[in-house]
RNA sequence: GGGCGGAUAGUUCAGCGGUAGAACACCUGCUUUACACGCAGGGGGUCGUAGGUUCGAACCCUGCUUCGCCCA
């Protein structure tokens, strides 16, 4: 006989705090979490959307996290090889703008410091601030492999990061060129087209009058409409519509451009919309990037009239100096003075803002990096073509689809400071370009010592878009490639799906020539109790370390697991996870309850002591193993964590542990109290580790009390369904037996009992021969117990009526009434049966009206039909039991 | 303009072809020897709207209203 070592002295209440801490502490020092390369293990693998190094832990990332984690304990416990590699980003523009805030309080900016003063100083911040959300994921518990953390500026990354760039550069899908990109003139860099968040905004038309040069024919000049008309001074052409009927006369004439001297022709070009404005356009190819494909077209001359900064420059004649706003009032002024302002109309326009520091974007022309990115598109559509990636929901198939058919080149480089420098030297004697990964000494074309490197950074996502290779190690050719590659996993949420889940499917496919990850699941934003967005101005933040301190870290990612659902926003607020800290209490003192109640020894159960609540907990025990794992195997994790609360707190508290108490004091012979045990034993030691992924301190701690075995919870295998313990049909006639109790307890109430005060007598009438009457004959203890009534009769209902005035109820076949003696109140009863019989006649009535149709009898099927057959049998046969009883009152 | 998703109890959400469920909130009793972070009982919904398919629709289809998101 085995024997355990049971921890008998839990609290009385649940408490995380140290808890957590000391598992957490044990898992990492026995490397629970480690990943082996095992010849004979299945691998699972995970990379972790690496968060912002100088942020902090949100409730999105702890929603994030918590999935994750789920999925590889799981995993685990499923006997594969889990690799959860952790790590964080760089965040180019985010972080070099923390760092020039921190500095614009001493009133540094980073030009006094100078680039590699810069640099340095951003470095310092990181190793100060890097590790705070590192601690903070190992607070919530995520079962990362420490060892293989992983940045996205390491040394490593980097490597693979100019090896990529100089592998696509030398493939021709790497190009400089002089383009108009996405300008934040805050930030003084360019963006990509993801960057930019549009916004309507009230603007205004303004209507100008552009002279007409040639006399020959009847208009003075053609009215232009335009939402900036600080860039007239920048126009270099007129364009219309080549099919347009009123100007097509005008092609070819000339115009002067108000405000300047200068003359421009009137152009023709398709891609003027005759419908749209006075139907004709300006052309200011320098700062538009619809005029500037025009101007490229007509080979037109590009008059940069706006700086970096966003100022008017030395091509801006008298606004020189001034901002957009300003010279956008002062042109508009001019232009009414000069009497060629016609109206001003107020319009609602989409403007674009950078996502980083909300400054209005400006088009600018510059000479930027981008990737040439439809030959790696098409190969990422066919990936999730031939089904090599899932998306989890599917729905998000076609939002990547739409976007990669319609895929832009991206424009990769970033005027910035903080970042991977782009490995390309300009020569300064010959103009050619050198890119390589290893730093080069000379120009590879001429041999000239008098190289420069390019001073640009990549975009950040160049370099998360390699995470889930570069952090295994290539290029070099890793083992860990061999095995982890592809990943299991891939999760994240819906808003970075263009950003960096396509990225990563291209450059996957390009360098590994293989997918990042097998499947991908997409999650929804957590938002506040009224489905807001939650932000820092807003004050609806939920701190998730702030939680942690309150209700623990179990509570929150059982929180966050139940509440999650596909496809919708998830609403968080603190009474919710309060719920679910009240959950882990509850779990604790049943626990706590079924130790008190073991003794040390460990027995088998006795399949032929067993009786129905045994019976139905030992089944719904196998069925949440068989299920939980089935759900969390298909992403749904919600419906897991909530099927486990209900099974804890319904079946397992409210029913099982109730039950059992009889039968553990002792009432009911030695050999039904060690069955008892036996079985209480079987049911914490299969749910516990069911419960684990989703609580992994709780459950660890509670596991230890009980002691199941030596080694912790985080190691045993995943509970395997017992044959044995599946009894057929349990979960129906555990139906009866309960349906019964409710009506009986609410007989109780009826009558005003205290529900600690005992009652002498209840009888249940039931015809002998009925299942129902098998049941509750069976059970009849169990309902004297969960309804403290003393003697509980079964008796046939056609015998006379002995025991005077009583409540009444019918469940199911049987009716159940409580004898209350004189102090019954008749009328108030006669009042409660005729409400009770009208709406069984109601329902009677509308099963009736089902049968009485000749096609549901015909075509639905016959189950069907037998249960609504059923049910008019059943509640005509009530119906006639209550009104005995109602005429026995009346009398 | 194109696409996607939501509209179910006071609130937040499950359910997604066979006569509506949970949590919180609410009401009535309870210091019942695991738990007041609790127990027992109860009230509360013509499932946005109009049609259609079906023996049967909250669930499938179509239109509309409305809210949100993405793309142009």
């Amino acid at each position: 006989m085995t024997t355990r070592k049971r921890n008998r002295n839990l609290d009385k209440s649940y408490s995380p705090d140290n808890i957590e801490q000391k598992w957490y502490s044990e898992w990492l020092e026995h490397g629970l979490f480690n990943a082996e390369i095992s010849a004979d293990k299945e691998a699972f693998s995970i990379v972790i959307p690496p968060p912002n190094v100088t942020g902090s832990l949100h409730v999105g990332h702890a929603f994030d996290h918590t999935f994750q984690d789920i999925m590889c304990r799981t995993k685990r416990m499923e006997g594969y090889s889990v690799l959860w590699l952790p790590g964080t980003d760089h965040a180019g523009i985010a972080t070099q703008n923390v760092v020039e805030k921190d500095l614009a309080k001493k009133g540094i900016s980073r030009y006094d410091l100078g680039r590699d003063e810069f640099v340095k100083k951003v470095w310092e911040w990181k190793k100060v601030y890097g590790s705070r959300i590192i601690e903070q994921m190992k607070r919530l518990g995520n079962s990362c492999d420490w060892r293989r953390e992983r940045f996205t500026l390491d040394e490593g990354l980097s490597r693979a990061v100019r090896a990529v760039f100089v592998r696509l550069y030398k493939k021709g899908l790497i190009y400089r060129g002089k383009y108009i990109v996405n300008w934040c003139p805050r930030c003084e860099t360019a963006i990509s087209d993801l960057e930019v968040e549009y916004e309507d905004k009230q603007g205004k038309f303004y209507y100008v009058k552009y002279p007409l040069i040639e006399t020959d024919c009847e208009e003075k000049y053609i009215l232009v409409a335009t939402t900036r008309p600080e860039t007239i001074i920048g126009d270099v052409a007129i364009a219309v519509h080549p099919r347009s009927e009123k100007y097509r006369h005008l092609i070819g004439k000339h115009v002067k451009v108000p405000l300047t001297e200068r003359i421009i022709p009137i152009i023709e070009d398709n891609m003027v919309d005759p419908e749209f404005g006075t139907g004709c356009v300006k052309i200011t190819p320098a700062h538009d990037p619809n005029d500037f494909l025009v101007g490229l077209n007509h080979n037109l001359e590009q008059i940069q009239i706006i700086d970096a900064k966003g100022i008017m420059n030395d091509k801006a004649g008298k606004y020189q100096g001034m901002t957009i706003e300003q010279a956008r009032k002062e042109s508009a002024k001019d232009l009414e003075e000069l009497g060629l302002l016609v109206k001003t109309e107020d319009i609602t326009h989409s403007v674009g803002h950078c996502q980083r520091c909300g400054t209005t974007v400006e088009p600018y022309l510059s000479e930027q990096w981008f990737v040439k990115t439809k030959p790696l598109a098409e190969r990422g559509v066919q990936a999730v073509k031939d089904g090599r990636i899932k998306w989890v929901p599917e729905q998000w198939e076609k939002t990547y689809f739409n976007w990669m058919e319609n895929i832009r080149d991206w424009c990769i480089s970033r005027q910035l400071w903080w970042g991977h420098r782009i490995p390309a030297w300009e020569c300064k004697d010959c103009g050619h370009i050198t890119v390589a990964e290893i730093d080069p000494t000379e120009c590879e074309h001429c041999h000239s010592k008098n190289i420069e490197q390019e001073s640009d950074v990549l975009d950040t996502w160049f370099s998360s878009a390699l995470w889930p290779f570069s952090t295994m190690g290539w290029p070099d050719d890793k083992p860990e490639l061999k095995y982890f590659y592809p990943t299991s996993l891939m999760v994240t949420g819906f808003d970075i799906i263009f950003f960096w889940v396509a990225r990563m499917i291209m450059m996957g496919l390009e360098f590994m020539d293989d997918v990042p990850f097998r499947d991908v699941y997409i999650h929804s934003l957590i938002r506040d109790e009224h489905g807001k967005k939650m932000s820092k101005t807003k004050g609806n933040v939920i701190d998730p370390l702030v939680m942690i301190d309150k209700y623990g870290a179990d509570a929150l990612r059982m929180t966050l697991a139940a509440l999650s659902v596909q496809g919708r926003d998830i609403l968080l607020s603190s009474t919710r996870i309060e719920t679910y800290r009240f959950f882990m209490n509850k779990l604790w003192n049943a626990s706590r309850f079924a130790l008190m109640n073991l003794d040390d020894e460990v027995r088998d159960i006795d399949l032929s002591q067993l009786q129905l609540h045994d019976k139905f907990i030992l089944t719904r025990t196998q069925e949440m193993a068989k299920s939980v794992r089935e759900l969390i195997d298909s992403y749904d994790i919600g419906t897991a964590a909530r099927g486990l609360y209900d099974f804890v707190w319904g079946d397992l508290c409210d029913w099982y542990v109730e039950m059992s108490k009889p039968a553990l004091k002792g009432d009911e012979g030695e050999d039904r109290k060690k069955t008892t045990q036996a079985v209480l034993e079987h049911v914490f030691k299969t749910v516990l580790p069911l419960l684990h992924p989703f609580t992994p301190f709780i459950t660890e701690e509670l596991w230890a009390a009980f002691g199941f075995n030596d080694d912790y919870i985080m190691k045993t295998s995943w509970p395997e369904p017992v044959r044995d313990y599946i009894f057929e049909g349990v979960n129906d006639d555990m139906k009866v037996l309960q349906e019964t109790v409710r009506v009986l307890r609410n007989l109780r109430a009826e009558a005003h009992v205290p529900p600690q005060q005992k009652l002498s007598r209840a009888v249940i009438r039931v015809s002998s021969g009925t299942k129902a009457a098998e049941i509750l004959k069976a059970s009849l203890n169990q309902v004297s117990n969960l309804c403290k009534i003393n003697d509980v009769i079964l008796e046939e209902p056609s015998g006379g009526w002995t025991y005077g005035p009583s409540l009444s109820g019918v469940a199911g076949e049987a009716e159940v009434k409580l004898p209350v003696g004189d102090v019954l109140d008749v009328p108030k009863e006669i009042a409660r049966l005729g409400q009770e019989i009208s709406t069984l006649e109601k329902n009677i009535a509308s099963s009736q009206a089902r049968l009485n149709n000749k096609d549901f009898v015909s075509r639905a099927p016959a189950e069907v039909v037998e249960k609504e057959r059923l049910k008019v049998s059943e509640g005509q046969a009530q119906i006639e039991r209550l009104r005995a009883n109602l005429e026995s009152l009346s009398r």
